[in-house]
DNA sequence: CGTTTTATTGATTGACCAGTCAAACAGTGC
DNA sequence: GCACTGTTTGACTGGTCAATCAATAAAACG
């Protein structure tokens, strides 16, 4: 990894990690550098402003939460697994860490006015959705499938908002699992 | 009602409205209190701080919703249009306008770091969740009441957090069609 | 070694903002 | 018209922060 790729992950995550540790967007470049050990103007140089700093790190978080979900899928071929694997991924270790879930909060408040923000969350629903068709359809044929896998998603970022402020025990189980429960009910509904 | 009562739910208003408009909660109380005709200082004095205003803010968003599932509740006797009168509440015109969507959203935020912000998520919360299991005991049984209850609020969440930025023509419509729709094939699937 | 390029910082600026306070104002009763 | 009460403001402060920039240190290179 090149000096200027490393320096930009550091970064990065210190971002996250920044965010994670007061909750909130308006954490400070400087505490930022400082938890990344260099000086603030260094992240204005790797990034131009504080804005492109954020959108760079939700594109870091948005990667790993994809290869994540690449990794669940691989090799599976029962199209319930696949399903399966798709909503365990959602709240995986790396998608559902403390810092990882404050960012996305922010995130969803800053995709109100930020277009590139906008931009992004929809790549992510996209890809959602488009995962979740893809083995809804045999199962549930291709007029039911979109709108399960729209209810889908949706119960996925609400557990998702739910788990975020109030964490269980076991989290990612229970999370899961209630997921899990309402496809096996859609589907058992369409008999 | 009083001069100061009045001169309260101005500023509470204002805010409201001032944050819809800029999307954040970092919006100046000179802003608001510009909006509302007055004097910064006049919302210190009423207020004492910002995050209060805030939260009183949020109270009113609250109150008001809660005003909403009451009236739409008022002599429906049906467990199920019960449930669709709840359902429907929540996508309601007075909870589901820009400015609300964007108040909610900084809500779930701030959630996360104030311990207030949290107990008021909390009656939420617990206000819907007992507001579903009522009328799903009788439809679904005790056993099943509740799960289904945690997965059509979380539903009512995530559905709202996806029209909040991404309104399609006729929001409240689509919106409660899903949710009614899950909540369908959730009783179906007990059969 | 000397030179060019890249990485990094310290110092600074200009704007902004939450919160304070003492003074002005408006209404009310007398 | 005066005293009293609650309302409202203007002026101010202390602090913070994003962003800039000229200057330095460190590599890279020939």
């Amino acid at each position: 990894m090149s000096a200027q790729a490393h320096r930009r992950t550091q970064l990065i995550e210190a971002t996250i990690h920044e965010i994670g540790a007061t909750g909130t967007l308006s954490v400070t470049v400087g505490q930022i550098a400082k938890r990344a050990g260099v000086s603030p103007a260094l992240a204005f140089h790797y990034f131009g402003d504080k804005d492109r700093l954020f959108l760079a790190s939700m594109r870091h978080i948005l990667s790993s939460y994809g290869r994540d979900v690449r990794a669940a899928l691989n090799g599976v071929e029962s199209h319930r697994d696949r399903l399966e694997a798709v909503i365990r991924a959602s709240f995986s270790e790396s998608n559902f860490s403390h810092d990882v879930i404050a960012a996305w909060l922010n995130f969803y408040v800053l995709a109100h006015r930020s277009s590139e923000a906008q931009r992004l969350l929809v790549v992510y629903h996209r890809r959602l959705h488009s995962n979740l068709t893809r083995d809804l359809r045999p199962l549930a044929g291709d007029a039911a499938a979109p709108g399960i896998a729209r209810r889908i998603a949706a119960l996925i970022d609400g557990i998702y908002l739910r788990y975020a402020h109030f964490p269980s025990n076991e989290p990612e189980q229970n999370a899961s699992a209630h997921v899990l429960a309402a496809l096996n009910n859609e589907l058992k509904a369409l008999a």
